[in-house]
RNA sequence: CGGGGCGUGGCGCAGCUUGGUAGCGCGCACCGUUCGGGUCGGUGAGGUCGUGGGUUCAAAUCCCGCCGCCCCGACCA
């Protein structure tokens, strides 16, 4: 790209994304509308959210497992809400080895419906559950409009599918996978996240109830960020999944889904990045440090490089992600280049270094001088681990303040619209419904992002700041992706 | 699907109004210079102008159709 940096996000925030998503060289555009090729960089970073995940379902007693991307129509069908809510974005093969199919297959958009034909056959008896699987795969919505990472018509995610016993169980379940995803964003991907349950409109296709965690963006925007659904028995029954209890009778099983996708990526984009580029958190970074070797003559550049080289080998003994940038550019376009890219921590080692024993730190959370420190070469494995730890506090300090400051309270449409107006988020007593909800939409453009688990209660007797009926809950409302 | 914008070397664009041998910047290759915050100079490679048709002696340029992408809205992880 000719341009030398990206669109300041304070000009078009969209633009700003559309910049850093390629300049950052995380993905491109594909051949297919809607459809996006990662990039190698962009895929390690996905990688490292794939682990950090997957560790910690493992944790939980959960098994891997693969099922196909075609799924018949026919499963679609048989969960009345799931398929009304799926219809409209689905791709559908039709022919297939030169003729037409007899019944059409649909490219997955989400797995409930096969996933729910297999658990039907494995399981027999209360000894068989609780079921807990997860896969990685990918699906495909057909989406109107499309965006890198946030909305593409394919996409990557994990969804986890389990059945159990009791309704308790279930709930349970979905409740501990929400405290996953909220620790996952608020500890790996720094991103401090409110947990909370969607309202009907919200809901999944098919669930009981659908709890997401919610994040802000750097135009305070909201992004759900994942989501895990209680599907009470709705495609235990749809699916035949029974099981035989201690008395011999027949029950059906409750289960739920839960699911977080490649959007996590435009979600650590948005929440993080600035006007020089990505600010990526250690903890997923795939690069976390680099160095950069500075020297004016071929003398210089032996010993320069030498010490560069042999830092980094200490790194990695510790398991530190460290790359030498030994290109032949110049030290302040690969500053430029690697701030872009959001590494996390630069190194900078030149003559003087060599001479002195020591190396220059530049943290990525703080611009300028603000950010560089000195750090001696034989400590240099403390240093680094301190600061990476400091850097991924600091980013997650910094998205705390910013969200914090633009959480308000509301107990009117009138405080509603202020609050969205001067770029905020409203939590408002709210009944949960479709009409409320379709009101404020129209007069603030904001839809109603979850009721939150902590501060969304109210007193009995409080009113619906919008209807006036009942409330059931704060909801918090904002503009969403 | 409605509104707007755009398709010209790898990327960003000019040229189109008024048809006449395809241009600029970045990047790329090579040489020198520079190197602690996006060096400077030189040389060079690289384009069926999205696509199909039409008008014309002649089309990137005018006319008609099609395709695609981006942005803004309604639906969604």
């Amino acid at each position: 790209m000719s341009q030398k940096g990206v669109t300041p996000r304070g000009e078009d925030y969209s633009r700003w994304y559309n910049d850093l998503v390629q300049l950052a060289d995380l993905a491109d555009y594909a051949p297919v509308r809607g459809c996006m090729v990662i990039k190698p960089y962009g895929y390690e970073l996905w990688e490292n959210i794939k682990n950090a995940l997957d560790i910690r379902f493992k944790q939980t007693g959960h098994k891997n497992a693969y099922f196909p991307l075609f799924i018949p129509m026919s499963f679609l069908q048989k969960e009345a809400e799931h398929v009304e809510g799926f219809a409209p974005e689905l791709a559908v093969v039709t022919h297939g080895g030169g003729k037409e199919l007899e019944e059409p297959l649909v490219v997955r958009p989400t797995s409930e419906t096969v996933i729910g034909h297999s658990f039907s056959q494995w399981i027999q008896s209360h000894r068989d559950l609780p079921l807990l699987i997860n896969q990685w795969a990918n699906v495909v919505r057909w989406e109107l409009r499309t965006r890198l990472f946030l909305r593409t018509t394919e996409f990557l995610w994990q969804e986890g599918h389990t059945a159990h016993a009791t309704a308790e169980e279930a709930e349970a379940e979905t409740m501990q996978m929400l405290d996953i995803y909220a620790d996952f964003a608020r500890n790996e991907a720094a991103i401090p996240v409110i947990k909370g349950r969607k309202s009907n409109q919200e809901k999944f296709a098919g669930a009981e109830a659908s709890y997401t965690i919610e994040g802000m963006m750097g135009n305070v925007w909201a992004l759900q960020a994942g989501t895990s659904h209680y599907l009470g028995q709705n495609f235990a029954k749809a699916f035949d999944i029974k099981y035989r209890d201690e008395n011999n009778e027949q029950e059906y099983c409750y289960t739920t889904s839960w699911g977080l996708s490649t959007r996590m990526i435009g979600a650590i984009i948005m929440a993080h990045g600035d006007d020089t580029g990505l600010r990526l958190p250690p903890r997923l970074a795939p690069i976390q440090v680099v160095i950069v070797p500075i020297f004016k003559n071929e003398e210089q550049k032996g010993p320069v490089l030498e010490a560069a080289h042999r830092i980094a080998e200490t790194l990695l003994t510790v398991n530190i992600r460290v790359h030498v940038d030994a290109r032949d550019e110049k030290p302040g376009f690969k500053f430029n280049d690697w701030e872009m890219r959001g590494v996390p921590l630069r190194m900078e080692i030149g003559p003087r270094d060599v001479e002195s024993g020591t190396v220059v730190l530049a943290r990525r959370d703080r611009p300028g001088k603000e950010g560089k420190s000195t750090a001696k070469q034989d400590e240099i494995r403390a240093a680094v681990t301190r600061t990476l730890t400091e850097v991924q506090s600091g980013l997650l300090e910094q998205a705390t303040t910013f969200r914090d400051a633009h959480l308000h309270e509301a107990n009117s449409l009138e405080e509603l619209k202020e609050s969205i107006d001067t770029e905020g988020w409203a939590l408002l007593p709210y009944d949960g419904s479709a009409e409320a909800e379709a009101k404020i939409k129209e007069e603030t453009k904001a839809s109603s992002r979850c009721f939150p688990l902590e501060g969304g209660d109210v007193e009995e007797g409080t009113k619906c700041a919008i209807t006036g009926r009942p409330a059931v809950g704060k909801a918090y409302f904002a503009r969403a992706y």
